[in-house]
DNA sequence: CACGAGCTTTGATATGTATCAGTACGAATC
DNA sequence: GATTCGTACTGATACATATCAAAGCTCGTG
């Protein structure tokens, strides 16, 4: 099932098995896009969200002088631009980091499942706050945490995530981000945050090489992170 | 109508008549709340959401030694907490700044909405994504931006929609908020908010005393901003 | 197999913002 | 009319991060 993973980790067993074949018939195509491609331009008219089914991609925003600024790193099972549906455009650009998997969900395809499955419909709403509830999180990374703190918290956040749908393993996960993207995430730049990761792995906190994330010291990161997961769940009662 | 700036300049025109008594129908109470109190409690399960009717509410997140992170100011029209309602949890804080008039909706109410209105659905749906797709113009903020920029580009945020629902004429406005407030919103200290404050009056771009902003020159404060309001319509086609 | 482009790493210096330590002012309270 | 408390403002210094400059490394490509 190439929808496996949504919600995978986050209340996907609240979805009948007859909700599930629905998302999954309403996939228009699958497509392969390779590394460092924009998918999407910010202010397209779009038609279609993206579910990612494998690999990596990124939303971001450019400030006056071109630079990047990412506000939000997608993993397998996030309907990455699903908020295009209601609001028909996009505010900033997509674009992938490896080479990934995508399927499409045509507008009108969700259109109808709006107008007939209420309650996958608000578990497609729930999806997109997640989303949000982690630009949150980004506020507060950005405005109260400094450079190492930034970049651990990061790296919590896709351990999480990646462990939700079975990609991370014991703090250990591929990454297709070099430093200067993580500089692009963090409101750094690339020089400090090379820095930065000389002080983590120093300190026996992680090891970050070759695209390879190694976390050592789980709690101790989660200290420098002031990392708190509960979000990543959407902070749901069950 | 209590409800009536509930997505005023952001597409309410495309609410029909029955929506909008819906809507205004499906108000539990209407609460007054004084200055400076918290309203919800990050973690707390909740069974109401709250659209802010009068005054000016603040949602926000405290870090390990307690200093806060505002992620978001809402102003009169704004469904403050909407997005509780598919969560059932709050990931943060909410409290007024200045007194508010606050209404108040049942979930199992709103749950009625999503079984029998999909459009009007979409359109709550709609509303939480504005909330979103304001985070992210705040990450964006907080990473690329320096202290001027940052502070500029709230009061161009705040102008544009207290604008929207009339509270805002030729760039003046009030704002129940302090230099600390202004601080604990943009990732600075107080002491530096003032200075921030003071170069930019010097500059002749606006003034900010006894809670009221006057923006002097509109298009250099973007400019310092780097703002660009689409995002706050939703950037819709039409 | 050599080359080049982008990534990683390092050092020296510059700059922006925080921190510390107050003073001044204004509005509410007695 | 004095007092108090929060808010606004100022100066001196410390620190974190940016900037500039350059060398080494890796991997894909011709």
């Amino acid at each position: 099932m190439i929808s496996e993973k949504f919600l995978m980790g986050r209340g996907r067993h609240e979805l009948s098995d007859e909700e599930k074949q629905v998302l999954e018939d309403s996939i228009g195509s699958v497509r392969l896009v390779p590394a460092r491609k924009q998918i999407v331009r910010a202010g397209d008219l779009i038609d279609t969200s993206t579910l990612l089914v494998e690999g990596f991609v990124c939303r971001y925003m450019d400030d006056r002088e071109g630079q990047r600024q990412l506000v939000a790193v997608h993993v397998p099972g996030d309907f990455v631009d699903l908020h295009a549906f209601p609001m028909k455009r996009l505010d900033h650009d997509i674009a992938t980091l490896g080479p990934v998997k995508i399927a499409c969900f045509d507008h009108r395809t969700l259109q109808g499942i709006t107008e007939r499955y209420p309650h996958l419909t608000q578990k497609l709403w729930f999806s997109t706050l997640l989303d949000a509830a982690m630009h949150r999180e980004w506020i507060f990374r950005l405005g109260r945490l400094g450079a190492e703190g930034r970049i651990a918290h990061l790296f919590c956040e896709l351990n999480v995530k990646l462990e939700m749908v079975g990609m991370a393993v014991d703090g250990r996960f591929k990454l297709p981000m070099t430093q200067p993207d993580l500089a692009e995430a963090s409101g750094l730049t690339g020089v400090h945050v090379n820095r930065v990761l000389r002080a983590l792995r120093e300190k026996n906190l992680l090891t970050f090489k070759a695209g390879e994330v190694n976390i050592l010291d789980r709690k101790a990161l989660a200290a420098v992170a002031e990392f708190e997961p509960q979000y990543l769940y959407g902070s749901r009662g069950d």
